[in-house]
DNA sequence: GAGTGGTCTAGACCACTTG
DNA sequence: AAGTGGTCTAGACCACTCC
């Protein structure tokens, strides 16, 4: 039943195993997984080691607890792949729609190969949408992707393209583990005010984001730029 | 033994009670705390509630397990408990100094009253400083804390006081385990802009924080602001 | 009232560090 | 060998949710 290494500790074996029959879709997202006195006696350990697995998922996000209820496979991963890495506006602000105003394979300028980790003369996606909500413009944003991978998506339906991160995943197995983000203000140009519908010159939000995988390899670069009066930016550090 | 709310569990007690006794100053910085079965003989309680309670002061950096060795109260580990929250400013810039205007204890606001939840006419600890590096001041911060805790604050000495986490920490027995940031842009007031350096009307960013312990109850609440020029905001998220 | 997760016990045994 | 923290047990009782 406990597969992996038998060095390691019970309550971690306990962990990978529920972790993966969760990854292999034997409960759904939402779905709820056996009470811990099942799975003490499944598996054939004490409540105590169930209980310390369970805390493992639960930090890691894979389940939610409710007391007196019993437990949940968490919607995360691709709800969550999303909006875990969106967090322009707050918790109650509108899902943005996404407006793809062209996509095209170009060759990497010095800037977008240094981010993406890329050597030689090499091409790279490069994707230009706005962000909506409510009609009206939030963002601008220009994405960078290793052509070499990401190649297949200048021909995907637009209908598909709505949500970039489960694309990665789902279509290119690439998950987005990490990002790394950098805000700043600046001044707006003539195309970028054009698209967010203010006039040249007034302040803008720049946020520059690297995607990383697991390994800490670069998926994704993108520059997105939005009017500064309609910003706000949230973050939950721990 | 374990002074406080007697409705809380036994484990977050004798956190609270160890954590104090820390920052009181009863074991030193790496020197070795009581061992497990000491302790709960002292407290009169289960190892496994000991052992309960000692988690939470590892994750919180409190304190530090050797297996086979001991505990060790950790000695000022800033990089941790500073910088951890301070996002401000990429990470090649020079370390902000900070510079104390005013510290007094003043009734509460409803405003700030809502964002620390106190109830009722109570008073708070109202910090006002300026951050600079390289003699450019970078921000002007108001910060509040709750009174009934952190009064003594505004006695201290200043050279004390120019890492406020540490402190809270240190001498309070308060670890900042969370926290959740709000950004905005916004156009710059009077007072502001003298403290700044900046224009009168020129583009501020405003940065909005909450700081939690480990069970999210508000230790402080501050509110920052920059002159938009001058600002880069970092952050990695997973 | 039945079932769930949350707290707590009073040990046992193991792995590790130090004298 | 003695003492420490790490794992694990087999329960008990409480708090909560749902019927």
């Amino acid at each position: 039943m406990l597969a992996t290494d038998a060095r390691l500790p019970r309550y971690h074996r306990l962990r990978d195993s529920l972790a993966q029959r969760i990854a292999a879709g034997e409960w759904q997202a939402g779905a709820s997984i056996p009470s811990e006195s099942e799975l003490a006696a499944a598996y054939d350990v004490s409540i105590g080691t169930v209980r310390r697995a369970i805390d493992i998922l639960e930090t890691d996000g894979l389940i939610e607890r409710v007391h007196g209820r019993g437990m949940y496979v968490r919607r995360a991963n691709f709800g969550g792949s999303l909006f875990r890495f969106f967090r322009v506006g707050g918790s109650d602000s509108p899902e943005p729609v996404s407006d793809i105003k062209s996509r095209r394979i170009v060759p990497a300028c010095a800037q977008v190969a240094r981010h993406l980790k890329l050597r030689g003369n090499v091409d790279v996606v490069h994707i230009v949408r706005r962000r909506l909500a409510d009609d009206i413009v939030l963002l601008r944003e220009d994405i960078w992707l290793p052509a070499r991978i990401f190649a297949p998506i200048v021909d995907m339906p637009l209908s598909e393209l709505s949500l970039l991160y489960p694309v990665y995943e789902k279509r290119f197995g690439k998950v987005v583990a990490r990002a790394r983000e950098r805000l700043s203000i600046e001044t707006a140009d003539e195309v970028i005010c054009r698209d967010l519908g203010v006039e040249s010159g007034s302040p803008l939000v720049r946020i520059e984001r690297s995607a990383l995988n697991h390994s800490g390899e670069p998926i994704e670069w993108r520059v997105s730029f939005g009017a500064a009066g309609r910003f706000t930016y949230e973050i939950e550090v721990s």
